[in-house]
RNA sequence: GGAGAGGUGGCAGAGCGGUCUAUUGCACUGGUCUUGAAAACCAGAGUCGGGGUAACCCGACCCAGGGUUCGAAUCCCUGCCUCUCCGCCA
């Protein structure tokens, strides 16, 4: 969420930002909303002090006639007060429906596009894209090859989009999750495991909108509980409504949760296997950092990402989000693609990775504030988050890149101690 | 899951419907005193929002959200959390 005072005074600033990130938004109705608004509080605070100040001047008046007169004042002072006040929240309701849809500002150099189709590549990972001397398998063949997923049994037990993970991709869940978790320990992120659900106002906090027609998000009936979709929320929940000290940032959480996702409207696109599935497990980078240091942590997590993959020896490339594509929360995105062989005719990038500076927008609707030493008030932290490790496409991407032309798959070096053979099949 | 107790400022801990602004202690900051320090004494100190060029003024905040009342930290309801006991359980 954007400051509200932000928008009003660089309403036009603002505006174009929705235009180049395809966010449709009335701003001009929240800049005369807000206006009222302020209008109306003033309103109910004058009259609030009113009503105060005859309400304490009841307690030492004795004489009942005057007294009765008094508290005649003070009720119609408030019930004043109280119509003011309601009329103010549903203004101020309306404008926060309003200010909730606004994107967050742009880093100026992101690409400016309406899709991903005007995502910059910005660099390549050191592995080349393999070039087979035979068919490549796509995963699916081949983890039925090797008896490592069962989708049928998912489907009947949850519905497509659920599967069984068996055998060696069993071994492969474990081991990306040790490698990634074991790495990131090593650059100095705190490993936590987070719960897998969470309120609903957390979700909002962080951007996720649950219980809307194209929600993203299970929710469970009758509470306010959600599955989470990332460990993303639950890392930004951790420290809301906190104030932090400067010398404690930057702090860095590696989390691993399952992660849910409906899918809803995703039917039909390119969604075979592991691709997009309701469930998966997720190593997730996330930072607090004071707002100098967002930029720098943002390269930082993105720098991570490249390392693990190619320490896992798989071919990506990395590119700049562009406007269109960057969603809600985010300043500036980067995405690794990996390369998928059994993608498409001849294989295709897919992504596996995603790492957002998301600046104060996330921090202001979950209020994480930091204190500056020999400073009064407060300011907002800036949050980032970046996937170390989505399970479900990093194995896609080990099993299709790995493939032999005897069938076989070669384990990556770094996991080997963690699966325990050098190939599968 | 059942029964009880409780959530107050950085911490400890009063306050149980209206005396002036939420006692008090510790810790904190500034000052006085001192060669310096300690002690003592004096003073100050939170967050968010609104108004004002400004010194400053005002509103809100005693876990959260509702309610009763002229007036709520205090009374009522709901939720969340913590503690104690019981039950169940990997």
């Amino acid at each position: 969420m954007l400051d509200r005072k932000y928008i009003v005074d660089h309403a036009e600033e603002v505006k174009e930002n929705c235009a180049r990130r395809g966010a449709a938004v009335d701003v001009d109705r929240l800049v005369e909303i807000e206006e009222l608004r302020r209008a109306k509080l003033q309103d109910v605070q004058e009259l609030n002090r009113r009503a105060n100040e005859v309400a304490k001047s009841i307690g030492s008046c004795k004489d009942p006639t005057a007294r009765a007169e008094r508290v005649e004042e003070g009720r119609r002072l408030r019930d004043a007060k109280d119509t003011a006040q309601s009329e103010h929240d549903r203004l101020d309701d309306e404008a926060l429906a309003i200010q909730t849809l606004i994107p967050n500002r742009t880093h100026p150099d992101a690409p400016i596009g309406t899709d991903d189709g005007a995502n910059r590549e910005v660099g390549r990972g050191a592995a080349p894209v393999p070039d087979f001397a035979f068919k490549p398998l796509d995963h699916v063949q081949l983890a039925e090859r090797h008896a490592l997923i069962d989708f049928e049994a998912g489907a009947r037990i949850a519905g497509h989009g659920f599967y069984f993970l068996k055998n060696e991709a069993v071994l492969l869940e474990l081991a990306l999750q040790q490698f990634a978790v074991g790495l990131l320990i090593q650059k100095g992120f705190t490993p936590v495991i987070t719960p897998d659900l969470a309120y609903t106002e957390i979700l909002n906090g962080v951007g996720f909108i649950p219980r809307g027609p194209e929600t993203q998000i299970y929710s469970i009936e009758n509470s306010n509980l959600n599955l989470v979709a990332t460990s993303e929320i639950t890392l930004g929940g951790m420290y809301s409504g906190a104030t932090l000290d400067e010398d404690q940032l930057p702090i860095r959480f590696c989390g691993l949760s399952h992660c849910f996702r409906t899918e809803a409207g995703a039917a039909g696109r390119a969604s075979r296997g592991l691709y997009r599935v309701h469930q998966f497990t997720k190593v997730e980078m996330f930072a607090f950092t004071t707002p100098d240091q967002s930029d720098a942590v943002h390269e930082e997590l993105c720098a991570i990402e490249r390392e693990l993959f190619d320490r896992l020896g798989i071919p990506f490339r990395v590119v700049d989000t562009a406007t269109g594509d960057l969603g809600g929360p985010a300043y500036r995105k980067y995405d690794l693609e990996a390369w998928m062989p059994g993608r498409g005719e001849r294989g295709e990038w897919g992504e596996v990775t995603s790492t957002s500076n998301c600046t104060d927008y996330q921090a202001r609707r979950l209020n994480i504030r930091f204190r500056k030493k020999a400073e009064k008030g407060t300011h907002f932290v800036h949050t980032l988050n970046g996937t170390a490790v989505a399970v479900s496409r990093a194995m896609i991407a080990i099993l299709e890149n790995h493939q032999q032309v005897d069938g076989t798959i070669l384990v990556p070096d770094v996991l080997r101690p963690f699966v325990g053979k050098d190939r599968i099949g």
